[in-house]
DNA sequence: CCATACTAATAGACCAGTCGTTATAATTTA
DNA sequence: TAAATTATAACGACTGGTCTATTAGTATGG
């Protein structure tokens, strides 16, 4: 087990990584315990209710992350399209240095939980709209509309999981470049 | 099995429905032949390389009935944008109809597989740039430079992606209505 | 200060079921 | 008759989940 952290964390963090990497289905309770060296007792000590509680957990976790990455790069930014594109471009770095593979943050569990579980779609959903929120927040600071507000949220956030998506894809930082580049040319009658 | 259709493209068709709704490792072939019909022998025996084999053709499948539903509307429009807002206005309006579940052509195949598969990997990459093509042939032709074209066909393709994602978490088209709504006022520029 | 008691946590063996795959027999088609 | 296809049973490996036994930690009582 990973010594410096308790079981529990220990487990919502390695099921965190190892979600992101290869969604639910693609990773058992024993790939879990394997890694994080957190016996299977302890796994459902913590989490009586088995994996969905234990991805719930960490899709949560991994949605606060996102949030403070987030949050970071609009408190640097002097406008949201600015931070946005910064946002971006550092993604599209993250995914090109060619460490270790990546993820989608939830994207992936998302998509392959929609049709069994609906424990699971509600926290990616809420996730979702948790970050949706601070975008929203940022473009009303900015001056527009609350619509145009939350639309443009929505459309960016979208930007960003289908980005994440290609580069995954792709094994490269490649398409989060060119979408970085294009972003400073919406909007511009706005 | 499906009476009409021969043994094989029905089990492509099923695959590929199934793979859409619950990604590649949340289907299994048993899965696949109950609904299908068609028994596993001859699923080994179309399909010798088993699962992966299945998949990649499920793929090829799908990429080429997209391709048929951008290449009629890109044939409607009398612009990339316009035809670009049509199509996903019209992704928006099957995913809010409440009637069978939708999911994602490709996405979530992608995300699960990017790092277990390489064969997976690289049919869904194709896939991807085979549609981008599509788009930036499009942009080119409507008088956009070489470069704004590839980019701007990544752009709108991590837009559909990520658009489908949020509306089959969110069980609703209004994310891609939200989306389709703001196509018309970003490159307004150009 | 030690002994006791109680609970939290750990450790895996184990379960029934399912996975993708293989093998082989039966049947149909040419 | 030969080949293509279908059908079914079975394989070992693995799945998420259960179970019991044991250990570690802490609070209490004398």
């Amino acid at each position: 087990m990973d010594k410096k952290l308790k079981p529990k964390d220990a487990l919502i963090e390695t099921a965190s990584r190892l979600f992101k990497l290869r969604g639910y289905c693609g990773v058992g309770l024993n790939d879990i315990i394997a890694e994080s060296g957190v016996p299977k007792g302890s796994l459902y000590h913590y989490f009586p209710e088995g994996k969905e509680q234990l991805a719930t957990a960490a899709i949560n976790y991994t949605k606060q992350l996102v949030i403070e990455d987030i949050q970071q790069v609009f408190a640097d930014a002097s406008n949201p399209l600015d931070a946005f594109q910064t946002y971006v471009y550092e993604l599209s770095k993250a995914f090109g240095e060619g460490g270790d593979p990546l993820g989608s943050p939830i994207g992936t569990i998302a998509g392959e939980t929609h049709t069994t579980s609906e424990t699971i779609r509600l926290a990616c959903d809420s996730t979702f709209k948790d970050w949706q929120a601070i975008y929203a927040e940022k473009f009303l600071e900015a001056g527009y509309s609350a619509q145009d507000s939350t639309s443009l949220a929505v459309t960016f956030h979208a930007l960003t999981e289908g980005g994440i998506l290609l580069a995954l894809t792709s094994k490269s930082g490649k398409p989060l470049e060119a979408i970085a580049n294009q972003i400073p040319f919406l909007l511009a009658q706005k």
